[in-house]
RNA sequence: GUACCCAUAGCUCAGUAGGAUAGAGCAACGGCCUUCUAAGCCGUGUGUCCGGGGUUCGAAUCCCUGUGGGUACGCCA
């Protein structure tokens, strides 16, 4: 495509030696209503450098430039000199990019294969996977597409929490009043009860949770019985997980938990040492971090046990041997920005500087309208019955208003999961938010289901006309507002998907797809598509058609399907 | 107590790197299906951009400060 602010960098540098194209394009800024033009260059930077007005500046710049084919008018404005794009020059570069990119419209090769690893969702075994999960999951598997669009080497690693004494609080638990049979039956819902009877029962008699730190202490330890037990409930739980990621349609390249790295801290708690970075204190030992103004990192307990953030270095330092990492993501919420803080700058100390290429990415609290949420007093929402009812609620309206439409479950269940991802990834990541049944199954307006819906509208509209996609169209005939319009958003539509991955943040594309959904239906409503005129049908059709393409791919990278029909 | 985050329309939120009159959706009310999917489109109204200073030609945006809310701060993850 036309870059067409380099264009401006040119045209103005030519007849300014003392302006460079890209002190320009710099400047260049998107004016706040088309009637001002595509980009405006404001000039009251330059007035110092030159000693004049910023008005004068601007009107001398614009009547500079004259005749050029790319604009079909260049005027000043006060302080500003405005672009209009020529509106066929424009239409004409964008559509036939996406004439020649179809799905790959939007991509780039940016990335040059590099690795990049996503760690997200990481639910903890035993426990229920609830709303709460649903941001981890949901952003972390938008980061990854993304970054595969844009041509690096993504890693999806669920680093689950299947480690830590809550294991030996659930080892008690089960020794004590669990049963297998009921267990396999139903596992996380049992499972949850044990975890919940434990904490009732060690408010009254304290003495369980020595005992639940012991058995966590012989589960490292390698004892037979203890890891046994462990494995088996790992494996129903993963089980049950994996009923969800199937609905999300989300694949992991590896499941490598907390578990993974038991054996790769002794190396860590070494290193540390003989880096004489760790100190003990209070019989625990630490990494002092008061130079740095944060609390101690607590590399090892009391009693010899291993806690999270010697798990997180392991990781970090087996990711960056085993993968060598251009970058290395993890998508877990705000609570933890001080845990991240802590062992970046433990790994810093250490040495490492690939710690400059870890990130963590940060998002909001959700909270129920009753409260914060509370796995050990069962104050949860399971993320299966919000995926569930949203699916139930869409097959009733599709019952409502095409109850002759085919494979209805099929596309009852890419509708409802659709609108509870969307919803997630439409507002900054991060944002707190209360969960609510309510807007979570509205389906109107800035939603999921809208942008599917218009793009199941378009395609009614191209298969109704039995199009083929050609780019012998006469760009010309393109002139309407509401068309170009729809054409400016699909020009930007690259633009915003690289923002959303050097901000990693998802929501940039979600609320371009809701723009170019606007547009689009404006458009759909103000000019009618299929017409006499078959020169004219032709060109529409292509926007038609490339706006369905654009939505089609952007909803793809927020993990949603785009159904032919709903 | 200390650190970090958030504060924009009745509600939920956008607002690119400081730029021209601060925008959407929802809710409310009123229109539009004999024509390409009405999960749609059009119209009507509302703002001490939390308060106070400062930087700047220019601040919702940057700095300081106060207020309100959230989160985190040694043997959980």
């Amino acid at each position: 495509m036309i870059d067409f602010k380099n264009e401006i960098g040119k045209l103005v540098s030519k007849n300014f030696e003392n302006l460079n194209e890209d002190t320009i394009t710099e400047l260049l800024e998107i004016p706040p209503n088309y009637d001002l033009g595509d980009y405006a260059m404001p000039c009251f930077r330059l007035a110092k450098e030159l000693r004049k007005s910023p008005n004068i500046i601007a009107q001398e710049i614009a009547e500079s430039i004259k005749g050029d084919t790319l604009f079909e008018k260049i005027e000043n404005v006060g302080p500003y000199v405005n672009f209009f794009i020529d509106k066929k020059q424009l239409a004409k570069t964008v559509l036939e990019e996406v004439i020649n990119r179809k799905e790959e419209f939007g991509s780039a090769n940016i990335g040059n294969d590099r690795n990049v690893i996503v760690e997200f969702s990481s639910p903890n075994i035993a426990k229920p996977f609830h709303i709460g999960h649903i941001r981890t999951t949901v952003i972390g598997q938008s980061l990854y597409k993304i970054y595969k669009f844009l041509g690096f080497n993504a890693i999806a690693i669920n680093h689950l929490g299947d480690y830590g004494t809550q294991f030996g609080k659930l080892i008690v638990a089960f020794k004590a009043w669990g049963k297998t049979e009921e267990v396999e039956n139903n596992p996380i819902p049992e499972l949850l009860k044990l975890y919940i009877k434990f904490h009732e029962e060690a408010e009254k008699d304290s003495s369980l949770e020595d005992e639940a730190r012991m058995w966590f202490s012989k589960l490292e330890n390698g004892d037979e019985e203890a890891v046994g037990l462990w494995q088996w409930m790992r494996e129903v739980s993963l089980k049950e997980f994996s009923r969800v990621y199937n609905m999300l349609n989300i694949q992991f390249d590896s499941y490598a938990g907390e578990s993974f790295y038991s054996d790769k801290m002794p190396k860590v708690v070494q290193t540390l040492k003989a880096k004489g970075l760790l100190t003990e204190s209070e019989g625990a030992q630490i990494v002092d971090l008061e130079a740095y103004k944060m609390p101690p990192a607590l590399i090892k307990k009391s009693d010899g046990s291993t806690l999270y953030i010697t798990r997180d270095i392991a990781a970090a330092i087996y990711r960056k041997e085993t993968y060598d990492f251009y970058k290395n993501i993890y998508v877990v919420g705000s609570q933890q920005n001080l845990h991240f803080q802590q062992w970046f700058k433990v790994v810093e100390l250490m040495g490492y500087n690939w710690v400059k290429d870890c990130v963590h990415v940060p998002f909001g609290m959700v909270s129920l309208e009753e409260g914060t949420m509370s796995t050990r007093k069962g104050r949860v929402v399971f993320l299966e019955d919000v995926l569930k009812n949203a699916v139930d609620k869409t097959k009733e309206i599709i019952n409502d208003k095409n109850p002759n439409l085919e494979n209805k479950d099929e596309i009852a269940k890419q509708v409802g999961i659709g609108a509870v991802v969307f919803q997630e990834l439409f507002n900054s990541r991060i944002k707190d938010y209360t969960f609510s049944w309510e807007r979570t199954l509205s389906f109107e307006g800035e939603t999921g289901p809208y942008v599917q819906y218009t793009h199941a509208r378009a395609n009614s509209v191209l298969s109704k006309a039995e199009y083929d996609v050609t780019a012998d169209v006469d760009y010309s005939l393109i002139t309407n507002e509401e068309a170009i319009n729809v054409i400016r958003l699909l020009y930007s539509f690259q633009s915003t998907i690289i923002a959303a991955m050097e901000k990693n943040e998802p929501s940039f594309i979600a609320r371009h797809i809701v723009d170019i959904a606007q547009a689009f239906n404006k458009f759909y409503h103000e000019c009618p598509i299929i017409v006499e005129d078959k020169e004219l049908q032709k060109a529409r059709l292509l926007i038609v058609f490339s706006a369905a393409t654009a939505i089609k791919v952007g909803l793809g990278l927020l993990g949603i399907e785009a159904p032919q029909k709903m």
